[in-house]
RNA sequence: GGGCGCGUGGCCUAGCCUGGAUAGGGCGCUGGCCUUCUAAGCCAGUAGUCGCGGGUUCGAAUCCCGUCGCGCCCGCCA
């Protein structure tokens, strides 16, 4: 697979050289070609609008010419202009047989790019460990899974992380209600069990002083690097971060390292990040606190003070991150970060500290948000879903469709898993990260138009055709249908999609495609029909194909491809 | 006050990076399609000043400036 290129691709190439052929031999012309897919109209254009200025002739006419003087070549089959473009169509008899031969040659890894010897690390979630994950923060885990994905499937390698931290306020406010409190919650999940500790002891931080100082110590000794506190810190808050993976695991997701923030003060990688920062021309004090003015980096106001030590010598949340990250760095050559958008700016301080210190930087894919119409979620508020009731909801409600379509089948709380988890995924993943999400339960579970199950269903119409009238190979398949060759056209397009998306790293692409290539599947199957049909083996062909490249958008989505529904 | 992000039919959304040929979809609503491969499907209809104003350009949803609305952030918290 090293290097090697896609029809698509090599028809690209082709229409490129051609046209800068052209443009050099006749108007002594070098220019960046820059194409277009206008769909519907050609399988490429060239635009001559740019060139009507340089030459200073009609668009019209430039065109006419241009496509005059190109010939078909292995890919073009045919050049025709129009209102000043030159539109390209590609031999789609060509086209037919390397894009079937190339997916029945490559099942799962079609699509996908060669090996790049290139680590990432993907960090997400890294929620803190004080109580069950809600939908505000949803996003994280979704959208941090199937970048990993993504990359992995375009030639990274690629590890997940979760940050653990375990010094925080958050984590020792659990420990502290864990410790002085003696509630009786029910619930199955020690993350729901848990939480209930921890709403209580914030609670009683705030009015009473003792709580407070007590908390407080806790977290200096944490800070001071305290063995014992953190060993025990860590036997509490791993019950409820193995409740947030239990809900991670009921969505396909699954991370690779665990790594905790008292690491880094453990081994004085905090305190070298200290001594190095400190030792920079904008470095300055206030009083025993460090801090470094940031007012050079575009950072003003309030908010150019960035803290990294505070009077007593203890580090603060950023300095650690900081450390963190050069670790990380030293072991990937990309960092990738999926953080909530109230990140921005402590990302923005490590991002210039890191820059400092000569060290690489992550690249951050922030996130909105996921409210509730009624404002933003607050476990304190008692304004909040948590994801392990979507997630319940999600696969009760598909399993009453289930039964409703089809009866009892066997396999029925698979199928009712896959179906209502892979709504839930797909439906964060189709909207781009940085769009705020209102949630409503009736769009959550949407099980019709652009959703999973309308994917999945059509993957699983595939497999039941395949199951009744086995496939078994085609030599030469033609199609002539015009639902016939947009769906090869659509499978064909497959492996640009997942290489614009990579560079763009933008999950919701693969989601707007495998929508878009299930529609046309189902435009395919209303209008030919396969079996029993005098095309019934190119048609095979053709439902084989479209069910494999389905199946490896799912599994980029991280959704279940289902053979049955 | 400052920084960042978002603003596309009643609701949700793609396209914006890299400007081009009628702005794609979905939900909803109206009507139609199961004696042939799964109707979680299909077809037809309905609905749009791409927040607003200016600019750049042969051409702007897309780029630039301004403006309004919403969100997030601006702690020796995480």
């Amino acid at each position: 697979m090293e290097s090697m290129k896609y029809p698509y691709e090599k028809f690209e190439e082709e229409v490129k050289e051609a046209i800068k052929e052209v443009l050099r031999v006749a108007y002594d012309i070098e220019e960046e070609i820059k194409l277009e897919k206008p769909k519907g109209i050609a399988d490429l254009a060239f635009p001559c609008f740019p060139l009507s200025k340089i030459l200073k002739r009609n668009p019209v006419e430039i065109a006419e010419e241009i496509a005059r003087k190109i010939r078909k070549g292995e890919w073009i089959e045919k050049v025709e202009a129009v209102k000043g473009y030159v539109n390209f169509f590609i031999d789609i008899r060509k086209l037919t047989r390397e894009t079937i031969r190339l997916i029945e040659e490559m099942g799962d890894d079609y699509g996908k790019q060669s090996k790049k010897k290139v680590k990432v690390i993907v960090e997400h979630t890294s929620a803190n460990p004080n109580g069950p994950l809600h939908v505000g923060r949803a996003r994280n885990p979704i959208i941090g899974d199937t970048i990993a994905r993504l990359l992995k499937f375009g030639g990274y390698d690629v590890v997940t992380q979760y940050y653990v931290d375990d010094m925080g306020k958050q984590v020792a406010i659990l420990f502290w209600g864990v410790k002085n409190l003696k509630i009786d919650v029910k619930h199955d999940k020690d993350d729901h069990k848990y939480v209930v500790y921890y709403q209580e002891a914030a609670k009683l931080m705030e009015e009473n002083e003792k709580v407070r100082k007590e908390i407080e110590e806790i977290i200096k000794e944490c800070e001071r690097g305290n063995k014992k506190i953190l060993a025990e810190l860590k036997g509490i808050y791993t019950r409820v971060l193995n409740g947030i993976l239990q809900s991670l695991e009921m969505l396909n997701i699954r991370i690779d390292e665990f790594v905790e923030e008292s690491k880094f003060v453990l081994d004085g990688s905090v305190e070298r990040v200290i001594q190095e920062l400190q030792k920079l021309p904008y470095a300055g004090k206030e009083g025993k606190a460090i801090y470094l003015d940031l007012e050079e980096f575009g950072i003003h106001g309030r908010d150019k003070k960035f803290y990294i030590t505070r009077s007593d010598g203890t580090s603060l949340y950023a300095t650690r991150d900081v450390a963190y990250h050069i670790w990380k760095g030293e072991r990937a050559d990309k960092m990738i970060n999926v953080l909530g958008e109230d990140h921005k700016l402590e990302a923005k301080f490590v991002e210039i500290a890191l820059k400092l210190l000569n060290k690489k930087t992550p690249e951050v894919i922030f996130y909105s948000f996921v409210s509730l119409p009624e404002g933003r979620m607050s476990t304190r508020k008692g304004r909040v879903v948590y994801l392990d009731d979507l997630i319940e909801e999600a696969i009760e409600r598909a399993k009453r469709e289930v039964i409703k379509r089809r009866g009892e089948l066997p396999n029925i709380d698979y199928i009712a898993r896959s179906v209502g988890t892979g709504a839930i995924r797909y439906n964060i993943i189709k909207v781009r990260p940085e769009k705020p999400i209102v949630f409503k339960w009736e769009e959550a579970l949407n099980f019709e138009g652009q959703s999973a199950p309308f994917i999945q269903y059509a993957h699983a119409r595939c497999c039941s055709i395949l199951r009744k009238v086995r496939y078994e190979g085609c030599e030469q398949p033609e199609y002539e249908h015009e639902s016939e060759i947009a769906l090869i056209k659509m499978l064909a397009t497959f492996p640009e999609i997942v290489k614009e998306s990579i560079k763009a790293r933008n999950p919701s692409a693969i989601a707007e495609y495998v929508y878009e290539l299930a529609s046309a599947f189902n435009a395919f199957y209303r209008d030919c029909r396969v079996i029993g049909s005098e095309k019934e083996k190119e048609r095979l062909a053709l439902v084989n194909a479209t069910r494999q490249v389905i199946c490896n958008c799912l599994t980029i989505l991280g959704i279940e491809a289902l053979e049955e529904m």
